[in-house]
DNA sequence: CGGCGGGTTGATTGCCGTCAAGGCATGTGG
DNA sequence: CCACATGCCTTGACGGCAATCAACCCGCCG
């Protein structure tokens, strides 16, 4: 799950080779999906930076003024809320070309905090010029309706999840998603890191440090998956989606 | 928090009276806002018809194929997931000038089920004809951009209530949540009848039908309200809201 | 060395789910 | 009219799951 590609560190790199959506690794999951060339070149055009964001690093923050979307190139973001009695709540983890700032739209205004959970790396997409292309590019148009929409069903599973489940599949639920996506990148679906903090988790799926760290230990006995420190290797990836669908009766 | 305007009984009066987005008293709070004349007959020129919904009939159910989506015109409804295990989570509940379906546009297939919780009556917008539309209209695509976006922040406040709220502090916020969406509408923000059963909004906030039941008497004893079955008046909306946003200590 | 952040594990508490009984309004049939 | 059933809601008693509180481990760093 290390990234083969492009590393880090010099960022002349980023400005020395033209990075663009036609190279990128991402191009078939990301925004410019299903676009010919001379679409994927005009989108192009109007990306404005790849912008490297370091480890704990904002990308955006709550009441920022909205300007840009952003795909993740590299790394891993979370987003979260932060309400007015101070209690945060982590609304996702983003990695490579998923898009980030959807929410928005709405009022032009950050609703959330997004903060990179390694060494990142981002392609800011100007809003209105990405409207711009919209009357002429209806692939495109259609391409952002669905990530908008995707956004919209994911976030309703983590209701259900949320609503509906028990730590324990709650977990399971969590992993299997992480795994699945990660199938999607081109990476392991068994063996990953986990790019966030014990705490990160729990606050996502509306537990403790404590219960995570428990579970980890629980499904680990049960020969579920294998851990150490955020290392991570799922054995019986059957038996988690079973979990997490909630055919799976509770041992 | 009755509707006064158009009764629901005789069928003939939806085909006669031509009903449009521009006589439509929810047309500043739905998909046309904010356009001129021409614009909004051109969107009223794609409007399939407005279909009338039966108290718990389906106006769409999971894995039906999309071509639509619904403006509420009259009446509420809830939208809800199924896990393979069964167990099913609302989602949402919509009122007038509310969109259903952005769910479905990702997939082309609807990914949850909608039910009437009265005899209510919605818009359909086909979808690709609406489409069509987008590319001459960018002040209609932008506000249709707003309504996802919406949509997305709406579910993070759920998803923030689900993972951290109490008992007493989510209900507090659906009740507040109800009022300035009832208020938005030109009702009353503080008497209105609930549309929904105990055991929906249970399910809603991740409560059971016996947790609501008893808040409601709690919050009665303390006088933040009056509840008569489905009938509520709120009395003290500035504790309410306090306490919804996490601002005041749960007594 | 000591402090610190992140993680694990154990003991205890408490919120809310579960189970159970009953109230109340409505409808249906005798 | 009553008897009875049904759906929706309320209230009480009890118990379980996960939060809380606390101690400790481990690696890292000044």
């Amino acid at each position: 799950m290390t990234n083969p590609s492009p590393d880090l560190s010099p960022s002349i790199i980023v400005s020395a080779v033209r990075a663009s959506c036609a190279t990128c690794s991402m191009h078939q999951l990301c925004l410019p999906m299903g676009l010919g060339e001379n679409d994927i070149d005009k989108l192009d055009q109007i990306i404005g930076r790849r912008r490297k964001v370091p480890r704990d690093g904002y990308l955006y923050r709550m009441d920022d003024p909205f300007t840009n979307l952003y795909a993740v190139r590299i790394g891993h973001f979370k987003t979260y809320q932060v309400n007015a009695g101070g209690e945060q709540q982590i609304t996702g983890f983003q990695m490579a070309g998923e898009l980030l700032g959807m929410d928005a739209i709405s009022t032009d205004r950050h609703h959330c905090d997004a903060i990179a959970l390694e060494d990142s790396e981002v392609c800011e997409i100007p809003f209105p010029r990405l409207e711009e292309l919209f009357g002429s590019m209806p692939i495109l148009l259609r391409h952002f309706h669905r990530m908008m929409s995707q956004e919209i069903t994911r976030e309703q599973s983590v209701m259900l999840l949320l609503g509906n489940m028990r730590a324990e599949q709650r977990f399971a639920a969590f992993l299997v998603n992480l795994a699945s996506r990660y199938v999607a990148r081109g990476y392991s679906s068994t063996s990953f890191q986990l790019r966030m903090s014990r705490e990160d988790i729990g606050n996502y799926l509306g537990l403790t440090i404590e219960s995570i760290s428990r579970l980890l230990s629980k499904f680990k006995k049960q020969g579920l998956l294998k851990v150490s420190n955020r290392e991570i290797e799922l054995l019986d990836l059957v038996t988690l989606k079973a979990m997490a669908a909630g055919t799976e009766t509770c041992s």
